[in-house]
DNA sequence: TAAAAATTGTAAAAAAGGTAACAAAAAAAG
DNA sequence: CTTTTTTTGTTACCTTTTTTACAATTTTTA
């Protein structure tokens, strides 16, 4: 097997292709090329032909892709053809709102544990969740075999809640705190950033006005 | 004036130093190197020294960054220096997690108007703000002077309320809606998307097993 | 005061990523 | 059956981004 380094985008623009084949599929659209599904996802062909030959040959000549079986294929490469298991750590009004979306249950994703650090939130009920102390985190990540952690408590007990993660053998977190997680290297961190989107439109936007009013 | 096209990850970039120069400023660090703001932001020195060399010369040789100068300009560079509007479409769970979150609010954001499209949550009052249907966006968007739209409403709803924002002449969008939204290529979109964080995730994880099995 | 150390700003080199072009293969048209 | 059209996979090229290297400047040390 090659050794090649994969790119993150590409790993990205793979997951919005399996997002708009799925649109597909529920169109009842059996094959797509190329060019239909860049269209799409705004993005251009060859593009997306280079992302897919990073792992393989799933098109045919002249056709274009079976939207079932490139869904599939793409799926299998991220990892996305079994349950994975998250561990919510805050669960004030956002992460509340990550326990009831019911989009990450219908795509492979379940909560299974949900800590928080106010005693006043502790044994409450959330569907089949019951909320636990941080303290609980590294009995309860073995106990119900947490993959992924989600940190969505303030910003202060967010490297904390991390620490508590990694220790009971968490090696991938989504951190929705906006501060710099500091880990292990074997453990992979994805930020998920509203106030660092909010800035890059105001760049964009102030940028604009400035170039109208030359 | 050089007509410089400026990366996108730049401001990216210009965004988090900001971020981590108000944590130094308040911790009362007066001076900071490249070699250790790169540190704490996780990025290299000459990164930043590049980033900045986009928009001026804003270090002394041999000394390093004044943490409250730099911030003043990195500030100004991304329009930080006026408070900007935001419209909430969609008081669900995320919504009210976004409006509550008064991180936005320290940081020169201020939502001044909310929407929703079900019936039961129209006339709710959170805070200052009164929830109103979709049907008054063009309106309320004129009245309160909304900027910014952060769209926090289902998939199906998502297109539409883009399209009212924009036509009450917003220019710019924060999008949660899990769906690649058109709009006229004067507007700004900036997607928030955690379900494809927590598939890059996957991706990581899956491989790194993959890879241990080897 | 002179030499050494620290540190920025920037030019040049290297690496990475994206785009265009085209052979190969399949399907459709004639 | 042959030609034309469609479309993938892949190579080569081009563009963008990152990293390296170093002159210029300031501060610190001797």
């Amino acid at each position: 097997m090659k050794f090649v380094k994969i790119p993150s985008i590409v790993i990205t623009r793979l997951s919005t292709y399996a997002r708009n084949l799925k649109i597909l599929e529920q169109k009842g659209v059996d094959v797509v090329s190329s060019v239909r599904l860049a269209d799409i996802c705004g993005t251009n062909p060859a593009q997306i032909r280079k992302d897919l030959a990073y792992f393989g040959q799933f098109g045919v000549k002249g056709v274009g892709y079976y939207v079932k079986e490139l869904l599939f294929e793409i799926g299998k490469i991220l990892g996305l053809d079994k349950e994975w298991r998250l561990g919510l750590v805050g669960v004030g009004n956002l992460g509340l709102a990550l326990l009831r979306h019911t989009h990450f249950m219908n795509h492979g994703y379940t909560f299974v544990a949900a800590f928080d650090e106010k005693p006043e939130r502790i044994d409450i009920r959330i569907g089949d969740i019951e909320v636990a102390p941080l303290e609980a985190i590294n009995r309860l990540v073995k106990e119900k075999g947490v993959e992924i952690g989600v940190i969505a408590i303030k910003p202060v007990w967010a490297q904390k809640a991390a620490d508590m993660l990694v220790m009971a053998g968490v090696c991938g977190i989504v951190n929705f705190a906006p501060i710099q997680l500091q880990c292990a290297t074997h453990v992979f961190i994805e930020n998920v950033d509203f106030s660092l989107k909010l800035d890059i439109l105001c760049y964009r936007l102030t940028s604009a006005r400035s170039r109208q009013r030359r």
